[in-house]
DNA sequence: TTTTTTTACTCAAACGTTTTCGTAAAAAAA
DNA sequence: TTTTTTTACGAAAACGTTTGAGTAAAAAAA
């Protein structure tokens, strides 16, 4: 690679002082109008850029945020950023994406490197693997120096920093509910395993649900899917052993999978069984038929994750974190029976 | 806030030099071993982290590479960032992530700001409005200075530097001729405006291999999708015109799209008609029948355009840009007709 | 003519590191 | 005792910027 050009090289081109190469380039009024547009043009013909590291270590901010994120595969957090950045842009600030890989071990070194000085601030989602180990020490000494940080989705209540989550429960009470009206009888629930919140969530929500309806919940209607091995196996245990007329699943995959599997079996969809998947994506739209599903808003909740934290980077005042829970609302579709 | 504590800081808390604490931090056997233990731990326990700014700005390398990507909603890209971050990792540096969002504007702030001094070398996959405009002038500057950049993918002929790209032609040759092979007579063909390259390099496969086998092109089994408008009404056009019983799909969602339409017709999937995708994703694995694809392999191009980057980014010697192409291979699954 | 103002610069500190070189004092060797 | 070596630290330059203060020289005002 050619050598870097600096306001240094300019200056002694110039047989002048780096300040007033600076200046010149900043258009000062301080310098010659001749001057300037001398070393303008030189700047300009060798592509002259401040260095960016330079400028930010002088300034003492660089006007960029870090967002940690476990996955990009899914298509929630895709929207997310997608509101992120609508934010962040207007307010002036980049964003930089580093991922987890759902990995504890990145997930660190990733934010370590952000707070390193690179970023002003930053928005994280906790990793699967963090959330299974249960050690978030590597947050601890940021949120002691009041490092402006803020959560989304996958969070932890245990710190003391704004956070953007969606209300799981409610959203899966209302999916529940919607199959208990139009009447399946045996609902059943496709899961995570315990460790991730937001399984836990929805599956609280899917219980209270049942219960609120005097019925007892049935544990062999719930599927409790481990991503290490073959989803679809998992569900099709489901129906050798029982046959539900409606299922609510967690996520678009685990949704989308039950309903290969139900219409393998001859199930036609909705009239023999009903589906309800949690988060809008392309797998919810194109599937058929489309599935009725619980709409996340992902953008929203990258639009006040943003504002949350840049609000945060440039108040001076006394900072009280703040917990904002966005509701979720039921996109009606073709898997499900209408009433 | 806290204030950022600083060797400076240290030092003075000590009364000893700058140097002195740089060096007991680093352990170094200049300073007696009591107080390097006192200086330890009190940087320890008041969370002292090097500014990377100035670590980077010192050593006049950032160990950084910078991505930037059109948008990460397709699990095509996702992959490719998979096997980036493994040769990265393994190598020694970090990756930072910009979406371009599609936006020429977006594509060149991004570049700007990793350029000045961010990070070591660059990853770029080329936005569909740059494409549009035909405006490269953002990379002119970057190619004359040598600075290391591979694209991948969406790439630019014009320019001297690393490129990664998969065999879009002859994917789409096989795809073709499979389906010809288990006897499909009317293929039809859905794909991008031809400003989008990959779309036209797919599209020449398939005229290609139609013409191989000594048929003509039908015009009327073309379908240009306009993503600004509703997909399926456009792949719906093609089946009030005609009755293909072949389709190659030059993504996913045109493949789901496109089979979502015939079964909706009554067609039997693959009895009455033989559907190929590109790109082998969620969609294509959990359609059903599940879709038989064209493998791109992102893993691997993310693996070496990664190498090849950092390869160049450490070697001194004289560069010789090179253009990798990667080859295809047709999964077979259950949408297409077996012989 | 002398004083004031303006013009067009330069100086130097600062941001937070790293690292080479220099040097007292203490310890070891002669 | 004197000389050499080792130990333990400090000074300062460097990375590339920004910016307020300082200053000659030229121009304008008195």
């Amino acid at each position: 690679m050619k050598p870097k050009i600096t306001l240094k090289n300019i200056a002694k081109e110039f047989d002048v002082s780096i300040s007033t190469v600076s200046k010149s380039l900043k258009n000062s009024h301080e310098i010659s109008i001749d001057l300037k547009q001398k070393i303008q043009e030189y700047a300009k013909k060798h592509h002259y850029k401040p260095n960016s590291l330079a400028v930010r270590l002088q300034n003492q901010q660089t006007k960029t945020i870090g967002v940690v994120l476990p996955n990009i595969v899914h298509h929630f957090f895709s929207t997310v950023i997608q509101g992120i950045e609508e934010v962040t842009n207007q307010r002036g600030y980049n964003v930089m994406i580093c991922l987890s890989n759902e990995s504890y071990e990145k997930e660190v070194l990733n934010i370590e490197m952000f707070t390193s000085g690179s970023v002003d601030g930053l928005i994280v989602s906790i990793s699967k693997e963090t959330q299974k180990k249960n050690d978030y020490s590597h947050f601890n000494d940021l949120i002691e120096d009041d490092f402006p940080i803020v959560m989304f989705d996958r969070v932890n209540d245990k710190f003391e920093c704004d956070k953007v989550i969606i209300d799981d429960v409610s959203g899966s009470i209302n999916a529940t509910n919607h199959l208990i009206e139009i009447g399946c009888k045996k609902i059943a629930l496709i899961t995570t395993p315990k460790h991730i919140t937001v399984g836990t969530l929805r599956r609280r929500g899917y219980v209270k649900a049942i219960q609120n309806h005097g019925q007892e919940v049935d544990i062999d209607l719930i599927v409790e899917v481990d991503e290490r091995e073959n989803i679809k196996e998992q569900i099709e245990d489901l129906f050798d052993n029982e046959t539900p007329d409606g299922i609510f699943a967690v996520n678009e995959v685990y949704a989308v999978s039950a309903m290969n599997v139900a219409r393998e079996r001859g199930f036609k969809i909705p009239e023999d069984i009903s589906i309800i998947g949690f988060t809008d994506g392309p797998l919810s739209r194109l599937a058929l038929p489309p599935l009725t599903t619980v709409v996340q808003h992902g953008y929203s909740m990258g639009k006040k994750t943003a504002e949350l934290l840049i609000n945060r980077i440039e108040s001076k005042e006394e900072f009280k974190p703040q917990k904002v829970v966005l509701s979720t609302n039921l996109k009606i579709r073709k898997s499900t029976k209408s009433l």
